[in-house]
DNA sequence: TCATTTTAATGGTTCTACCTTTACGCGGCG
DNA sequence: CGCCGCGTAAAGGTAGAACCATTAAAATGA
């Protein structure tokens, strides 16, 4: 199955590049997943059947299922009933590339707040324009939620900081636009793994967080978007602000 | 080489999941390249000598290899005097997998437009914040270019779009975070790679074009943060207007 | 009926052999 | 002297077969 056959047609120049075996097998795989003809949850046939199906190798066929698990797009289990699943699509992906760079090239925590500051920023004033009367009852609701947790004191602390996720969550939601709710997500999910260590937690920080959270909901709830904006500002900004002091600059 | 040496201490529970072996190799490359260990451009050894230094066979290095490359850290190299040298870290991953996300939910392109839209924003009211005398001198520049290829008449268009996106990258720089630089790449990349067929070049389209370019870089130069703010909201969204028409909305 | 054991399907790993690509050097020819 | 071409060897790419490890489901037995 080595590709001697490049076509040569004189005149139609065509891809140079000779595709490798098991990039051919990605890409139809690939394309199947995307066009709809594998839909989330579909079990592609075993190894050894996909061999037959395409007829390479199955050193070969595993790297391509490698790739294909690499991008997300599927998953591999073990055991009988085993094998190649269609996963639902994700941007955990997008997360952990975005990791790897961030790691890499050691971006600051400053860097990342600054840039949620400017995402929620925009999140908020779009939830406040978009917002209708169930997404304002939601919203409240989870503020009352977050209360609650608080006044359960200390222990319930962790649950408090779910629901404060949560309510970040929802505004994405609100707002109605899925690519600004996967970036916040990804972004989140970075500032967790890198420098959500230790932040204090301490009674009167959540409250303050509470009422951040209280007075989004309600500029969200009012259609300000003025005010949402500058209320999620200063609400991420407190958050980062707390964490520099308990985070040294590293001095790299 | 199979695991069947989990340890089994009673009372030191520890990480329940038995790693893949290859998982166990892609580890501890990846390891050594964010370490820096490995640096970028270094060779590793050859297959046949990592799988020696492992204690691997052959396709289980290969498929470590394949992770690494799909992850963006390496890239395998044919012939003599080939094999996997470490890549520069780039922002592509990101936005490949993003690719994927737009693609397999049918993201609209008023949806990354309006993201667009707010990170532009915010990216120019950075920038207006910090440019240096430098930075002014360097955004001006670029407008002259602009303005340059433009009054070479139509055939230079190209040029122009070039200048275009030089311009937004420079003001990503100037704003001086490069998670805003890397997401800006990402989404342009995007944008262009599914949205940017036939989009119009009329002359009195590139002539607003370069008027736009123009006030933005003047109120940066200014440091006038909301100006800058809304004159990047107007271009881009004049920009998505545009290609909204073209491009009837997907009926799916 | 429920718990336990067995079995078979399926991915994980190894080994070996051979093909393909490519840098580099050597030798002949102009 | 230079350079063109061709061979060679190093390195990745592919194939195929054998065996190991895991797990769901079927068979078995109390």
């Amino acid at each position: 199955m080595v590709r001697t056959d490049r076509p040569k047609s004189p005149l139609s120049f065509q891809e140079a590049k000779q595709n490798k075996v098991f990039e051919d097998v990605v890409e139809q795989i690939e394309e199947a997943i995307l066009d709809g003809r594998l839909k989330t949850g579909d079990r592609l046939p075993a190894e050894r059947e996909l061999v037959k199906l395409f007829g390479t190798s199955r050193g070969t066929l595993r790297e391509a299922l490698r790739v294909l698990e690499q991008k997300g797009l599927i998953e591999i289990r073990l055991g009988v009933r085993g094998g190649a699943v269609v996963r639902p699509v994700t941007p955990e992906p997008v997360t952990e590339s975005l990791a790897l760079l961030i790691r890499h090239q050691r971006v600051s925590l400053e860097h990342l707040a600054e840039f949620r500051e400017g995402l929620e920023a925009n999140v908020a004033a779009l939830a406040a324009q978009r917002a209708t009367p169930a997404d304002r009852e939601a919203l409240r609701q989870l503020v009352a939620d977050a209360r609650a947790e608080l006044e359960q004191g200390p222990e319930h602390y962790k649950q408090f900081m779910r629901v404060d996720s949560l309510f970040h969550t929802e505004v994405g939601r609100i707002a109605g636009n899925p690519v600004y709710a996967w970036i916040l997500a990804t972004i989140h999910a970075n500032i967790e793994r890198f420098f959500d260590r230790k932040l204090p937690r301490t009674a009167p920080l959540l409250d303050e967080n509470l009422q951040d959270l209280h007075e989004i909901a309600e500029a969200v709830a009012q259609g300000d978007a003025a005010r949402a904006r500058e209320r999620a500002i200063r609400h991420v900004r407190r958050f980062c602000g707390i964490m520099a002091e308990e985070d040294p600059p590293a001095s790299d």
